[in-house]
DNA sequence: CGCCCCAATGTAAACGTTTTCATGCTGATG
DNA sequence: CATCAGCATGAAAACGTTTACATTGGGGCG
């Protein structure tokens, strides 16, 4: 037994068309009847009714954000980063997380239909086709972090590429030779884009990528942490450096070495990928990558926003890219001497 | 132009009444019917309108979660937490965030009238009283870390005077005597209890509270860092131990601390709540408080579903408060001999 | 062979808004 | 004084579902 506007059209002695007209000033209203409705209203407590809203308005004023998960200091800033533009345009946040596979997040677009006005969808393990299809037909859509689209949908991306060439060229800089590198999960996107400008930028400044030196790895702490050991068990030239695929492994590796009384970086460097807060706090503090995560949400919120303005663009296929920095901090030094003299 | 149910009627030759009852398997239909139905919806891609079968059922399958802000580890642990909850329950979340006065709250709540079936409050800076009438009549809420609220709603709290307790114990139980606190933000209900179970805490070891020594502080790492300059800067007796309301703040002492070369447990032993990740990555690791947060969350989602459930429960005003552990790890040893033995 | 019951389906009325269209009414204009 | 413009309002039709109620048709039972 909720208050409507029937109650409140009722009470003021006046149409529910002219109640809705006050609420929304949509159109002129004489003072004392306005007057008369706003006072009926506030004391009634009347709230209109959100779906019958969208229903009628066939506008949901809300953005449905699909995550793989919500572990983790990357998707609080992503969300702070989609809500901070999302909440100056006045839009709400539908948020599902928990869907890794095809199957999931196509159940979580069609639980949104009707519900929001465009979809952020982060997916990184799943196929860019398998996500295309997925995707309802008129709802605007932005992607976040997938593998190359050829075009299917609109789609905001992190430079791997530029990120990964300027660590190498760093590490070079610096002398290394040996680079190890510790990949992130088989089937993630970013994961697979890092390894690959890893290998690209060890090519361009002309050194050599050993293969017992590219190891598995799955972006948590304890699969750096594993990483490293097997590096140090390696028979044969070591490396000299060791290249994270994301921060928080770079840390699990961190601790190994530690653990190994192997000096970082006097011994070995470390480097990362992604800036997380813990980064700056470890000793030594990690030399990494900086990504702006809340700016990649902002970005793709306010891409979805120009879909919505102007529908025409949206099959357009708009691309943007985060750029990624260097952070120079304590874990990188220049390779051991007994190493460059060799 | 979407495709809605009665499509898929027509397609199928049925009544879009029975089109619903195969969609939702609500009443028996005959096999080859409902193969007809699936197999059109199927192609058609037909996905039902949420905005409509909310308004049908009057039930929306999603909670709101109102919260003052979405930044830090803390926010993303809660949420995580309440998504867990709800995600077992079907149900969707729509998250507003950056509502820190009352109005704002309060804008937010109307808004989500009609979309969601309940909801999850935490304004930590908003009094009870004005909390409660922002609330709306037939909508379940349960409020987070609220100041004690005299029977108006369902709440989740953390214990606060427990962990702020077995703090002031152990610094006891190690020899301290001359124990700094610094405070969070004044308005927040959370750092008043915090104070509040310092100060308790302190008397029941028999040791006094000395009021240069509790400084303020805004939950911020700059502010820890502030705080602990000026207890540096102190004339007459030092404390021996600093007592933060949060880890941020004790992670800010402590690098004050480190840059004016006071050495961490040696001189000062130093203590937060909390235990964010950082804190155990900090040099020397801080002992803490440790909050499970995503538990916070998780209760407070279920506590609401069984409101939802039973509706006379809601107006029980069921209380839960969230246990607070000693973390112990580095940060914190015996006073210095000099001071013991003053 | 006629009746009744049940299973399967259709019809139409909710749900609570917004919005289009129609209708008075007021006052200005010729 | 007749007419017309325009402003304020009301009536009713969307919006896309679910669901209570009505209507079939067929089979079992007397």
């Amino acid at each position: 037994m909720t208050v409507t506007i029937k109650d409140v059209a009722r009470l003021a002695k006046v149409s529910v068309a002219t109640v809705s007209r006050v609420l929304n000033a949509s159109a002129p209203v004489r003072d004392d009847t306005r007057a008369r409705v706003l006072d009926i209203a506030r004391e009634l407590r009347f709230a209109p009714n959100g779906a019958a809203r969208t229903l009628s308005r066939r506008r949901a004023s809300a953005l449905g954000v699909i995550l793989p998960d919500l572990y983790g200091e990357f998707f609080s800033e992503l969300l702070r980063g989609i809500d901070l533009e999302a909440q100056r345009a006045g839009h709400a946040l539908l948020v599902s997380s928990s869907h890794h596979d095809a199957h999931g997040v196509s159940v979580a677009v069609r639980a949104m239909r009707g519900r929001v006005d465009g979809l952020i969808v982060m997916a990184p393990e799943v196929s860019s086709a398998s996500l295309a299809s997925a995707l309802p037909d008129g709802l605007p859509a932005v992607i976040l972090n997938a593998p190359a689209t050829p075009g299917a949908a609109a789609a905001v991306t992190v430079d791997n590429m530029g990120g990964t060439r300027v660590v190498v060229r760093h590490l070079a800089g610096l002398g290394h030779r040996e680079v190890a590198f510790i990949c992130g999960p088989p089937r993630n996107a970013d994961a697979g884009a890092r390894l690959r400008g890893y290998r690209a930028a060890m090519r361009a400044a002309g050194l050599t990528v050993r293969d017992p030196l590219v190891l598995p790895g799955d972006f948590t702490e304890e699969g750096g942490w594993r990483a490293a050991r097997e590096l140090l068990a390696l028979r044969g030239p070591q490396p000299t450096a060791i290249f994270a695929a994301n921060d928080a492994m770079a840390v699990g590796a961190l601790l190994a070495l530690h653990e190994a009384r192997v000096d970082v970086p006097g011994e070995i460097s470390i480097i990362g990928f992604d800036d997380i807060p813990i980064a700056r706090y470890v000793t030594p503090a990690l030399t990494t990558v900086r990504v702006a995560i809340d700016v990649l949400g902002a970005r793709a919120a306010s891409l979805l926003f120009r879909a919505l303005a102007d529908p025409v663009m949206s099959g357009d296929a708009h691309r943007e890219v985060i750029p990624a920095e260097l952070i120079v901090r304590h874990s990188c030094g220049p390779p051991p001497v007994y190493a460059t003299r060799r």
